[in-house]
DNA sequence: GATGCTGCGCAGAAA
DNA sequence: GCGCAGCATC
């Protein structure tokens, strides 16, 4: 094994084989390369089976770049080894052995989407109103619950006291028990189900652990309670658990990431060995400068400076634009400067935003100059309905208990099938406790439906049942044709006569081709794995190997990824960091985190701008740059734009005074502004609080003190619908309530 | 039961 | 500025 092309430290790390490894790895400090050539090494210098090597990775795509790259060093024998995203792999494991609990191997995966669908039958079985509690509250805290390992009865027990969680209680039960009725597992159960296999079949989880004896983790700052769990088991017997990770890249915890999980490796697996990686290989060191001098302001974080050899390069050009269209147009100027200059190509740039909402106006403006270019996320082609309905037939043949997508099709394209017949065939088949698909099959038995109703039914029955017999001999290729032709979708299409529809035609023929690609790609192919491959795809792994335009993309979708050049926009309060951290410590660190990741994907070139002015809700309002400007150092910048920084200033209102006048920000200056502003002084009275009270937050909602930090003055709620935050009550928009 | 219109509420990030 | 829910109409 060449290890020559390595730096002292990422030997150290690729060197060290046996027991529980920590690599603390600066952005862009060449962790891949640590990760392949660890393996490489593994497989090479130990003789070790790849067939006994787990990886996990936050993607697909960085699954398959791992692999390609192992394949690069030591030959083809990375298919023994499994290699996937936390979810992938768990799909792996509950396909094989998920039967012990009561899974079939046909079991199929909702998304946010069915998700919603399958709560909202919940809330119409238990008179639930969706104007008191909306479903996405209750999405939102099932999926955190789960993100805990919180089953709903541990939930019940906990909670079942407060009036207020009674509904939650009972919908959280309900819903699972439909999960598993529908034989379906939406993305949180994949790992809950996994640990739930493991825990009670204990020779099960010890063959895993037999077989993997050597596991490596990417982007380990970002792992939840139950991937920490999947992890801490599977690692168990042999110990030879190698993460990677960077506490100052952590951006989940909305999605129930524990930053404690990195911070503390040593004290979960006593005896680790940590390796720091600071020398950065990507962006210069004008870049690098930047991107330390803000995630300085965090407190608590591993000490760690990124440095490179390369030389200082271009400053950090800094515009301030008047609204969010000038400010896409001036990007847009920009890029096409710099590639008429020479200086790059159009697949050099990308454009991040924190919010997906930011990319209309930017697309707008490169439609206008037609530069080519993607938006990474947003509406997805998996998303898209006619997509989503036909996916939802195929999940149906192969998994007939899956009531959600039987509704989701049964009267689409439209069969005459309203409500009423819903709930005589839905009432027919709980009497008979069959799956939804099932009672169609005696649908003439039933009371009230009859003549072309009943007929409709018998058809749809007949299509779905009799592709299903043919799933395991028939090419996918074939069962699509049939399926479309048997359910007359284009027919439907082409009679509404519009764009749109056509555009839908256009959709249905490019599922067939990639399902098509599929079926060739795959050694096994099946609809079963095709529909959970799609399922699980994330929006990195959209991005074609070779896109030929500007990249648009929210920061948090950036993550992993590098660009020459980078326009980091919409730094302004409120936006950037988000409204929701603006009396949030802890949110506001991670939003200051996401600032960081945001400026290390920049190679060599790197815009920050900001609106004076943003439409918002379609309402002309003003706006205060971000306090992330501030802490920027600003001899690293250079101001751009005809109008001049002395003249920026001179524009801006008295309050509005430019962000290169502040000093030394203690506490965000525009804070104070905000608040006050927006909050009536009465709210913001001296009040005290004591752990138990009742309080109300202008943004979150309802909650209740648990503790109160007098020390560093600080409350921590537990909110019905934001789940715990710590707030400082003498900014915090709270106020006690009964 | 299907279709089309209006108005409300809203958008933080996602596998 | 957009999407969805609810309502009116055919």
């Amino acid at each position: 094994m060449n290890l020559d092309g390595l730096n002292v430290a990422q030997k150290e790390a690729v060197l060290s084989v046996e027991g529980p490894i920590l690599v603390v790895a600066g952005a862009g400090s060449g962790k891949t390369r640590v990760l392949t050539h660890r393996i490489a090494h593994l497989i090479e210098s130990y003789d070790i089976f790849p067939s006994s090597i787990m990886a996990i990775t936050f993607t697909n795509k960085a699954a398959n770049e791992m692999k390609s790259r192992i394949e690069a060093l030591v030959g083809p024998v990375t298919s023994q080894m499994w290699v996937g995203t936390f979810h992938s792999l768990c799909v792996r494991i509950l396909r094989r052995d998920g039967h012990h609990i009561g899974y079939s191997r046909d079991f199929v995966i909702y998304d946010t989407a069915d998700q919603k669908a399958l709560i909202k039958t919940c809330f119409k079985a238990l008179n639930l109103d969706e104007k008191q509690t909306p479903i996405k509250t209750f999405q939102y805290k099932i999926s955190g619950c789960k993100n805990d390992m919180v089953t709903p009865e541990a939930y019940e027990i906990n909670f079942h006291k407060d009036p207020r969680e009674r509904d939650f209680i009972k919908l959280y039960k309900m819903y699972q028990d439909k999960l598993k009725s529908n034989q379906a597992l939406d993305f949180d159960d994949l790992l809950i189900k996994t640990i739930e296999l493991f825990k009670k079949y204990p020779e099960v989880l010890e063959t895993y652990q037999k077989k993997f004896k050597y596991i490596h983790v990417d982007e380990y700052q970002d792992t939840n309670k139950a991937q920490y769990m999947f992890v801490r088991m599977l690692s168990a017997k042999h110990r030879n658990l190698f993460v990677v990770g960077d506490g100052d890249q952590s951006i989940y915890k909305w999605r129930g990431a524990d930053i404690r999980n990195i911070l503390d490796f040593e004290k979960d697996y006593p005896g680790a060995k940590i390796v720091k990686l600071e020398q950065n290989y990507r962006s210069t060191q004008n870049i690098l400068d930047l991107a330390n001098g803000v995630i300085k302001k965090n407190p608590g974080r591993r000490d760690k400076n990124l440095w490179t050899d390369a030389e200082a390069g271009e400053k950090i050009r800094y515009f301030q634009a008047y609204d969010e269209k000038d400010e896409a147009r001036f990007i847009v100027n920009q890029i096409k400067r710099e590639i008429r200059e020479g200086n790059f190509n159009q697949t050099d740039f990308a454009i991040l935003y924190r919010t997906n909402a930011q990319s209309r106006v930017l697309e707008e403006a490169l439609n206008i100059e037609a530069i080519p270019y993607k938006v990474v996320g947003g509406l997805k082609f998996y998303e898209r309905k006619e997509i989503k309905d036909l996916m939802a037939y195929f999940k149906l043949m192969v998994n007939g208990y899956d009531d959600v997508s039987f509704l989701r099709v049964i009267n689409e394209p439209k069969r005459s099938i309203g409500d009423k017949t819903i709930e005589r065939l839905n009432a027919h088949a709980l009497e008979r406790g069959t799956s939804l698909l099932e009672a169609c099959a005696t649908v003439h038995e039933i009371d009230g439906i009859g003549g072309k109703t009943a007929e409709a039914i018998a058809e749809f029955y007949k299509i779905i049942t009799g592709l299903k017999a043919k799933l395991d001999t028939e090419y996918a290729g074939n069962i699509f044709d049939e399926l479309v032709s048997g359910i007359k979708i284009i027919e439907s299409y082409e009679k509404e006569r519009s764009e749109e529809a056509d555009g839908r035609i256009d959709n249905i023929y490019e599922l067939k081709t990639v399902i098509e690609e599929f079926e060739k790609r795959q050694d096994h192919p099946g609809l079963r794995d095709f529909l959970a491959e799609t399922t699980l795809k994330s929006d990195q792994d959209n991005i074609a190997e070779v896109e030929d335009g500007v990249l648009l993309m929210t920061l948090h979708a950036s993550k992993g990824l590098e660009f020459p050049s980078v326009f980091l926009v919409g730094l302004e309060q409120n936006l950037f960091p988000s409204f929701r951290a603006q009396d949030d410590m802890e949110e506001l660190e991670e939003e200051r985190r996401l600032c960081y990741v945001g400026i290390t994907r920049a190679e060599k070139l790197l815009y920050v701008t900001h609106a004076k002015n943003r439409n918002h809700f379609g309402r002309f309002e003003p706006r205060m740059p971000s306090v992330f400007l501030n802490e920027m150092d600003q001899k690293l910048i250079e101001v751009m734009g005809e109008r001049s920084l002395a003249a920026a200033l001179k524009d801006a209102k008295p309050k509005e005074i430019s962000v290169f006048d502040i000093k030394t920000p203690k506490k965000n200056p525009y804070f104070a502004n905000v608040t006050q502003k927006e909050a009536p002084v009465v709210e913001k009275t001296e009040q005290t609080f004591a752990p138990g009270d009742k309080v109300t937050h202008r943004v979150f909602g309802a909650g209740m003190v648990v503790t109160v930090d007098k020390v560093n003055n600080t409350l921590t709620i537990v909110f019905d619908a934001h789940g715990i935050k710590k707030l400082d009550p003498a900014i915090a928009p709270i106020k006690v309530i009964g």
